[in-house]
RNA sequence: GCCUAGGUGGUGGAACUGGUAGACACGCAGGACUUAAAAUCCUGUUCGCCUUAAAGCGAGUGCGGGUUCGAUUCCCGCCCUAGGUACCA
């Protein structure tokens, strides 16, 4: 029979579900690989084809691990909470849970579809209780959790309270609020227990906080900064305000150095990792007192270049620094700043403004009196919100002194045209700076810091960007945090009461008092008298530890059992998209590095390697419609080539009416009534569309869902074809252009198989040279493309190598049958039918042997030397590969071909590399 | 502006540590089979010049330099595209 793709497929996918050909056992006599996908959120749209991309490389990869030998645990799940489902729940009153239930059944069958070797005896969805109760217990650590700098690391609150009744607040050396007290354990012991608890809370990991949140009144919920695009909320384009409220924070602050260095030691990708560390923003300065100014700088070897201090108009000092006289000019200035948003601040760069508060500062060595203003290009939210002003090496500072007239100091003697801009050179000897003349960066800087600790104005600091996690959402469709209050004060509830349920609420929307929509609840009620948290979870919750759950998904004692994760330990392999870089992948390692303070965990780091797939963007195609003198539009529609010869509008076209960008007329007459009687100015007898590449949406008319292809030409296709498209981290369009290659390879790594007349036909002879050449030539390279995910020269071999055994004529079992086993991680299903036409027992090809690569069968005793002349390839000269330079030399010279392209000249040097090249210099 | 990745035929892309640029595939052109079409197979296909043809010559991996016997690959300067980021002191 031909290659019958729809029949093999569904066969095999069949076979593969009842037989549970893909359920792992957590076995440690067997080496364990984690090949894990970032889970989706099941959305309504369901998949297009480019979220497969990722998921079939990870297949492919776990597949042929598993053929290596290896115990693969290759899990899929659903990151089943989130807006969405919540908004369509407004809009319709359906309950998210029913819209999420339905969504993933599609998905579901979407993945299935594709032949993915996932054990889905695993599956997790964020928004089961069974799951989420896991995700309230994290938090219960967290909130339990107060992070000791003496050993740098988490530790449960009892250690801390154990400290405070002993020696009190003293020599404690913890990440924590600014505001702490100062006690004596007997003060301690003497606190109510109230005020204790709120002493404790400034410890916490997790802990409340008045914050500045984005507001949405329409969506009623407070949206992350990545939600919010240029003051409207990124879905639904909604308004969004700054308002303040008590927010769950998470100290991730506390771990920012930890999760800084231990991104050396990951298999990222460089940008990834690049922009975690600037998420981080180390930055190491000093803070220097400026009487009664503190400030931050990261060059505080400038420090006798400052003209004047500048403070953020937000500055708690601002109002009682200014003068009378300054009062009117001070406060209008603040009330203007507050007025511009934050695309105004940033937009103007080139401009600056600021106003004198009237005050002057001490400078913590020259005693001086330095002028202090204010200005919006100090932010109020980093190091201190002032910051000193050196005109001669900061940029901004420059242009400030310049606007106001103030002194430009120079500092260092290879600092130059500080009349044209400022120059931040940290190179030359220092000038007009005391105790630091004539000395280089190097010298100064501990001279200085010395100086300034003697005069107690100033310490070495470090600085983070990165802020404080806020955690909580004013939403229903999330985890429930597991707290309820008490005179004002958070407590946990009790851990055998977990899962505390998502409640049930009459409408999604906020109560109105403002309350978030689990406000609306009835009876719910903590020990039916105390409230409880009324926020729930940000999105982020739930995927922060989930491939732990993977490792022991139906635990009811624990997250995970102890020796699942010490079998499983981490994530060998990653893979998922870039557009997590900052969100998910560095809250995953912070609550990662918790649980491992903690004692949960065994390892540092939760994703060894990772990888980012690049993305699928649409190819959106185009028909031009004829427009007449009057401007009206006409029923004609001119091919893209000859449209410059008309006046015409470009209008989308449904993708799936064009191939290879020409047009299926009939389609297209069908596809409207008013496209009906439509005519046509064809280029060459078709109507050739034009093209262009955009996101891929439904707007656009350019969605092309996998189903589609898959019923067209079969998911190994679709499978091969994804990965042959180029490299998986590199973005590009989608295009059905190339696919019918792979079709076409598919069928004739079928024909191998099969006489003319399509019967299965396979010769038990010993394999010729050749053919165990062209096999191991394709085993080599899939392992080496493999290591480099490199996939897409690995489906061209496999083309080659197909390629090179028809033109064998090869049907021999020696050479077949391996030939199989490489092929099918890529093309699961026609290698299990052919697997089992071999003769082996159905189903076993998953677990069967992985040929191993001899190097012998490509040993070559000759090469087809390319000869060149000064660098030029001329012409190619077969040669034994025994011989070594001087004959070669020899050999090349006496060839008659070589002397024409020497045409007389005799060479002056030879290059010989063996096995490469021959080279002749004239 | 800064950070990161990238720029190769008509198209997707290949060339792994400097050694035959354009593998593999699409598309296109021509041919075979066929009443015809589909499918399949064969040949050609970087560009330019020259030639009836065989063959030959020259240019060529964003642009300009450099190192080298030899550069898509290494170095310097610049241009463009994509992603990230936005006054971080």
């Amino acid at each position: 029979m031909d290659y019958q793709f729809k029949d093999i497929e569904s066969r095999w996918q069949r076979f593969w579900s009842e037989n549970q050909t893909y359920k792992v056992e957590n076995n440690p006599s067997k080496p364990k690989y984690y090949v894990l996908d970032m889970f989706p959120y099941p959305s309504g749209a369901g998949l297009h084809v480019g979220h497969p991309l990722g998921y079939i490389a990870s297949d492919i990869f776990a597949r042929y691990k598993r053929l290596r030998g290896f115990n693969v645990l290759h899990p899929m799940g659903y990151d089943s909470f989130g807006l969405p489902a919540e908004q369509y729940a407004i809009q319709t009153g359906q309950h998210p849970a029913i819209t999420t239930e339905t969504n993933i059944k599609r998905y579901r069958e979407q993945l299935d579809n594709l032949g993915f070797s996932f054990d889905w005896s695993r599956e997790v969805r964020t928004s089961d209780p069974n799951y989420y109760k896991w995700t309230q217990w994290v938090f219960m650590q967290l909130f339990n959790s107060w992070y000791n700098l003496e050993v740098d690391k988490a530790e449960p609150i009892s250690t801390l309270i154990a400290k405070f009744e002993t020696s009190g607040s003293k020599g404690i050396k913890a990440e924590c609020d600014e505001d702490v007290a100062n006690f004596t354990a007997d003060e301690w012991k003497r606190l109510s227990e109230e005020e204790q608890q709120k002493e404790l809370l400034k410890y916490r990991l997790t802990y409340l906080r008045e914050s500045i949140v984005n507001w949405c009144p329409a969506l009623g919920t407070v949206l992350a900064n990545d939600e919010v695009k240029e003051g409207f909320s990124e879905r639904g384009g909604h308004p969004v305000e700054q308002k303040k409220m008590m927010q769950w924070s998470m100290r991730i602050t506390a771990y920012a150095d930890r999760l800084l260095k231990g991104l050396d030691d990951l298999d990222w990708p460089e940008p990834l990792k690049e922009m975690q560390r600037y998420w981080i923003g180390k930055s190491v300065g000093a803070m220097v007192s400026f009487d009664p100014i503190e400030v931050f700088t990261t060059r505080v070897d400038t420090l006798f270049g400052v003209s004047f201090l500048v403070l953020a108009p937000e500055h708690e000092l601002v109002l009682s620094l200014t003068t009378p006289s300054q009062k009117e000019e001070i406060a209008d200035y603040i009330a203007q700043t507050s007025k511009k948003s934050e695309l105004d601040r940033v937009a103007n760069t080139k401009t600056v403004s600021g106003v004198f508060t009237g005050s002057y500062a001490k400078h913590p060595i020259t005693g001086k009196d330095i002028p202090i203003w204010i200005s919006d290009y100090v932010l109020a939210g980093y190091g201190t919100g002032a910051v000193m002003a050196v005109p001669s090496g900061d940029q901004r500072d420059w242009l400030f002194a310049k606007q106001f007239g103030l002194p430009i100091i120079p500092v260092l003697d290879t600092q130059k045209d500080l009349d044209q801009q400022a120059d931040p050179t940290k190179e030359g000897r220092y000038i007009n700076s005391g105790l630091i003349n004539g000395l280089i960066y190097q010298e100064a800087i501990p001279v200085l810091i010395a100086k300034l600790k003697e005069l107690d104005a100033g310490k070495v600091k470090v600085n983070y960007r990165l802020r404080d996690a806020i955690f909580g959402r004013q939403r229903y469709w999330g985890e429930p945090v597991p707290v309820y209050f008490k005179n004002g004060l958070p407590y946990l509830i009790d851990e055998k009461e977990l899962p505390l349920l998502l409640p049930e609420v009459d409408k999604y929307l906020p109560t109105e008092s403002g309350e978030p929509p689990l406000g609306r609840a009835e009876h719910w009620k903590y020990q039916d008298q105390y409230e409880y948290e009324l926020s729930t979870m940000p999105g982020w919750a739930g995927s922060s530890w989930y491939w732990y759950r993977y490792m022991d998904v139906h635990n009811d004692q624990a997250f995970a059992d102890k020796k699942a994760i010490s079998y499983w330990k981490d994530v060998d392999l990653y893979i998922g998209g870039s557009e997590h870089a900052t969100g998910h992948l560095l809250y995953s390692r912070f609550w990662n590095k918790v649980l491992k303070d903690l004692g949960y965990v065994g390892q540092e780091e939760p994703f060894k390697k990772l990888i980012n797939q690049g993305m699928i963007q649409g190819r959106s195609n185009f028909v031009y419609r004829v427009v007449n003198e009057g401007g009206k539009s006409t029923n004609t529609f001119v091919s893209v080539g000859l449209r410059h010869q008309y006046k015409t509008i470009a209008l989308h076209v449904d993708v799936n009416m064009v191939e290879n960008d020409v047009l299926d007329i009939n389609r297209f007459k069908f596809s409207r009534a008013e496209f009906a009687d439509a005519e046509f100015i064809f280029e060459g007898g078709k109507y050739i569309c034009g093209v262009e590449i955009e996101k891929m949406s439904k707007s656009r008319f350019n969605v092309v869902n996998p189903d589609d292809i898959v019923e067209r030409y079969g998911a190994d296709t679709l499978r091969l074809y994804e990965m042959f498209l180029g490299p998986l981290e590199q973005s590009k369009p989608w295009n059905t252009n190339g696919i019918e290659g792979v079709f076409k390879f598919l069928r004739k790594f079928w024909k191998l198989f099969h006489d003319d007349a399509f019967n299965f036909c396979i010769s038990d002879e010993t394999p010729s040279k050749a053919e165990y050449k062209a096999l191991h030539k394709i085993i080599r390279k899939v392992e080496e493309d493999i290591e480099r995910f490199s996939f897409n020269t690995s489906v061209s071999n496999f083309m080659i190598c197909v390629n090179e055994l028809q033109d064998l004529k090869c049907n021999k079992r020696g050479i077949l049958q391996d030939l199989v086993i490489v092929l099918s991680p890529y093309a699961p299903h026609i290698g299990e039918e052919l697997w089992a036409l071999l003769g082996n027992k159905a189903g076993t090809l998953s677990y069967a042997t992985y040929p191993k690569f001899d190097e012998r069968y490509l040993i070559e005793s000759e090469f087809a030397y390319p000869i060149s002349v000064n660098g030029k390839m001329k012409m190619n000269l077969t040669i034994s590969l025994d011989l070594a330079a001087p004959e070669v030399e020899q050999l090349v010279l006496a060839n008659d071909d070589v002397q024409k392209h020497l045409d007389g000249r005799s060479p002056k040097k030879i290059i010989f590399v063996k096995g490469k090249i021959v080279n002749l210099v004239v």
